[in-house]
DNA sequence: CTGAAAGCGCTTACAG
DNA sequence: CTGAAAGCGCTTACAG
């Protein structure tokens, strides 16, 4: 494998003109750093990341921790992310803690990770007040991208979860829903992120501003994927009491409950309304109402801010609140009114009538 | 940051002590390494990655290479792998080429790709004959995942891409259906891998193995997504002459299709039946049958092939022909009999009838 | 603008 | 089983 000397013998100077050629540092003439390009070409050569690490100080590279990559939210964020870091030359770590508490601690706890990498990006991955210290300590930059907490010193970038529920409850509402159930992550299967319990406190918030009672009979709670979803819909259908809509935490849950209804024999809208938050890419294939959030403009987000702060130019402004992106309603077919509004009788809503 | 020193001053053993009880080498009393493991704990030392890479020539770190992450198959097989991978302690290094040619001609042509990882796993990515040297000069281990080529000297895992869509054909046919459409990835946009040619030309096969014809005017390109498949649908559609059922290269593309369909007024699957392959995460929801293949495994597997081969364990049967992981179809509400066949007359087949 | 030299923090023959 | 020493391949003050 060649080496910087290799090249710095045919260009025929010092490996650290060279070194600094190579990465475009302006204390090289022009007729040198020509010379010692065409000499790298001619050799092939590629630094070796492993040495300019240990010498430089800098990896490189970024480490980004979802919860999940399965998922349509997380896999739209890092694909929007890997491709802005990658345009910049930077390698991704990846993390996917799949529930696995114990690597999250890991994690932070200890310096490994700071050793792999210049920065961090976390999605929908909380941090706790001890996982702080270690941070700050190391001074290690990084961003959050829908999370929860804030952590000092980092930009964070996420949607306002509290106003999009809000916003999918007002949509069921001014249809005339009264009885709304309300789907969502466990707190103990979602334990890194918190979206869940801000778009439940915006489902109590704006049933309670309508002159409605929530219903803990109604409020079940499983995991964020479409199993959860028709897991926590057929627990609503055991609890008796149907509700006339669903409001889902998120869209693969919504889509779970659409299919679980289904095969109770209830009919989506007309029986039961359903409403999700996302708009996945599969959202307009089944008719779902939504409110959209941004998934890869926030990935794409994340990363450039965080290339900014490893130039170190910043905009102050992002560390003193987090960066909240637009949410918006999609009304699509999974919505209406519930059926005592329209059709009193169940038997005069057959699709013959 | 404390260093390899501190342990060995803090131990009263030489660096050289240190390293290796740290590493676990059998060469290392149990009382030195006691006191060793000790002096690390006490001090929060982990090792330096960058050292240890440049002074061993391991990087503990595998490349995984996708074409996109937002898709599926793509993000199930990484999932899987990285949980296996960072069980043995390795780190999992994404590149997502996102139809972007000239980022996988850089990946293999130059050393950058050898130099950052271990060991390489291909996931649906080609890698052309000049690319065969680059790789085999560096004898970089590797395994390829449902790719088109055989890398000499790397394993493969995959499907039978002919006969799943065979399985899918023949379900079509033995229901009754004659005109059969066929959607799926289009040569320019799908450069990196090709499945879609074997499942094309397993369409072909099963199709005139049951003395049909196929029509060029029933075979649509586009996209390995849920547009793609509306994209295609619709053009289908445009043509004229619409055929009795679609078999879609892929779910995504076959919940596209049934999107398009019931948007132009169609009912699957009464009017138009639809199958795809790899019973994608939502296929139960929407009703969709398919013919599944086990894309976890696909990941897990090919974590494990690679983890095998860099302990130089590998069972040599897999560098002889690739592993091929079995199929199977999944009937569910999207295929039925063609129209004609039941109900000469479409007026007949309302629901009220 | 350029070079000589130290140093980044480990691992690995080699010797014992 | 253990240690002294060389070396991995760069980058970075420092000096000029």
């Amino acid at each position: 494998m060649t080496r910087i000397d290799d090249v710095a013998r045919l260009a025929g100077v010092s490996t650290a003109t060279v070194s600094r050629a190579l990465r475009g540092l302006p204390t090289v003439s022009a007729s040198t750093r020509d010379r010692v390009l065409l000499a790298a070409a001619e050799l092939g050569y590629t630094v070796s990341p492993s040495a300019s690490r240990l010498a430089g100080g800098r990896t490189g590279t970024i480490g980004v921790v979802v919860p999940w990559i399965t998922r349509w939210f997380f896999s739209t964020v890092v694909e929007a992310a890997e491709s802005t870091l990658h345009l910049a030359g930077y390698d991704l770590l990846l993390y996917t803690l799949g529930g696995r508490e114990h690597v999250r601690k890991r994690l932070f706890r200890t310096a490994d990770l700071h050793k792999r990498v210049d920065a961090v990006m976390l999605v929908a991955t909380n941090v706790q007040a001890a996982d702080f210290a270690t941070i700050t300590r190391r001074a290690i930059p990084g961003v959050t991208v829908s999370s929860g907490t804030v952590v000092p010193g980092w930009p964070g970038i996420r949607i306002d979860d509290v106003a999009a529920a809000r916003t999918a409850v007002a949509h069921l509402l001014s249809l005339g829903h009264r009885r709304v159930a309300h789907i969502s992550g466990s707190p103990t299967a979602e334990l890194t992120h918190t979206a869940h319990v801000d778009r439940r406190q915006g489902y109590r918030q704006e049933l309670l501003a309508a002159g409605v009672t929530p219903d803990p009979r109604l409020d079940v709670n499983d995991e964020f994927t479409i199993s959860g979803g028709t897991r926590a819909t057929e627990e609503l259908l055991r609890r008796g009491n149907i509700p006339t809509a669903i409001f889902a935490a998120c869209d693969e849950m919504a889509m779970g409950a659409m299919s679980a209804l289904r095969l109770a024999g209830l009919r989506v809208p007309q029986d039961v309304s359903v409403i999700g938050i996302d708009d996945h890419a599969l959202a307009a294939v089944v008719g779902l109402t939504t409110v959209a959030q941004p998934a890869a403009e926030q990935g794409r987000l994340a990363a450039t801010v965080l290339l900014d702060q490893l130039c170190g130019q910043s905009d102050e402004s992002l560390f003193t609140a987090p960066l909240i992106l637009p949410t918006r309603l999609v009304v699509r077919e999974s919505t209406g009114p519930p059926r005592g509004k329209l059709e009193p009788d169940r038997l005069t809503t057959t699709e013959a009538g």
